[in-house]
DNA sequence: ACAATAATCAATATAATTATTGAATATATA
DNA sequence: TATATATTCAATAATTATATTGATTATTGT
């Protein structure tokens, strides 16, 4: 084999894996499953793709073998096939904020609110922990907080917010997460809360990026 | 907007960057233009594509703006946008050399020797350096070294390499550097090295991952 | 101005990707 | 065993990506 064929098949390696993730859904569903695993109909459900197309799509990530599967009883469970995956997925959507002002512009925009929002580090978050001065919630939906959350976290699904306002203390600092920086319901969630005379504040990562810093408790 | 037409723009735009990265030539070039600024010229002989072709790519890469370009008297130089795009290389390559042993298989046979290479790590030159035990060889082609290169690093283009052997320390160990681990050009000068006589051991990475520590000097 | 060089553009044929539809295959439960 | 449920498969049409060819534009040097 000489350097041009090597290269070629280097490359072409290299490349089908990147034509997997290239595709707005499947960067969904990426994303998705770094929430913890899920079955093709809870992944169409929050992608908003028909049963087949999912499946389809999960396919082409299996055939990248960039997800892996388990079958549990009537369900097949799919999950990210390692953090490397995480990974990459990380460095593109940081690339994409980068480069492209229209991403950024995007979600500012979708907030209703102008103002700035405040927002914790992890390492802020964890002495507050220790302190006792943060409450925090996952208002992710609650299958994905099963899958895994932060320890102390409570499960305040973000379109049950409203009905569990008055479980929540308002002598506390209330820290909300969800999915990650493109995710808007922690967005959503701070700023309802700030209406409602609570003192919130939003964690600039999502569930995924604390798991990979080693911080996560796992629930099984 | 609703929530679901904001998800479809964002996971769009990312998916069309991702879709400008999701070609074998276009990896490689962006591999290239990691080394330094190029000429499509340049571009089209070290990728064996026809001008016209890695100019048609080069456009797709600078549609979703992964690349810059500066035009210099008649030639063209295109150059990577940003370190992100770097950085979504490099954990992509990650990703494929974990995921897939095939690519690991394709380098490991690529090899004419079986035996396992002597590599050493940045932190490991950067000692020897400063004790004078490392000599330093460059075995990109010699336009890559002037874009920049380690500092100490001498020009050895691995095409000339048997040429410039008695230029060579026997006293001293010569650590070869090239593009990156998926470059096969330190590899071999080290093979033909060690054949020769001379002690010699391949740098774990190749200059552009030396430059993103900033241990680089650039030449302009 | 004229030739030579570097790069891009435009047109085209071929190949690959995608969503949709309906049928098929497992698995659990009654 | 029958039935409902979860998922995959297969076929299709529409769209998008790719390499090739030859023409065109921009720049340099004579």
């Amino acid at each position: 084999m000489n350097v041009r064929d090597f290269k070629n098949k280097v490359y072409g390696e290299l490349a089908s894996i990147t034509k997997a993730l290239a595709n707005p859904h499947r960067l969904e569903i990426i994303e998705l499953l770094a929430q913890g695993p899920s079955s093709v109909e809870y992944i169409a459900d929050q992608t908003a793709l028909s049963i087949a197309n999912a499946s389809q799509h999960l396919q082409t990530l299996k055939g990248a073998r960039l997800v892996a599967t388990e079958k549990r009883g009537k369900y097949r469970y799919y999950s990210l096939a390692n953090r490397h995956v995480f990974e990459v997925w990380n460095s593109m959507r940081e690339l994409g904020l980068s480069r492209n002002a229209e991403v950024e512009r995007l979600i500012r925009d979708f907030r209703t609110s102008r103002k700035a929002m405040e927002s914790v580090t992890s390492g802020e978050l964890l002495n507050r922990l220790e302190k006792g001065s943060a409450f925090v919630i996952d208002v992710r939906p609650r299958k994905e907080y099963e899958a895994g959350h932060i320890e102390s976290a409570v499960s305040v699904p973000h379109d049950e917010l409203i009905r569990k306002l008055k479980s929540l203390p308002k002598d506390k600092q209330i820290v909300a997460y969800c999915r990650g920086p493109l995710c808007a319901m922690a967005y959503e969630a701070v700023e309802l809360l700030q209406e409602k005379g609570y003192r919130a504040a939003r964690l600039e990562v999502g569930y995924p990026e604390w798991e990979l810093k080693g911080l996560a408790v796992n629930v099984t």
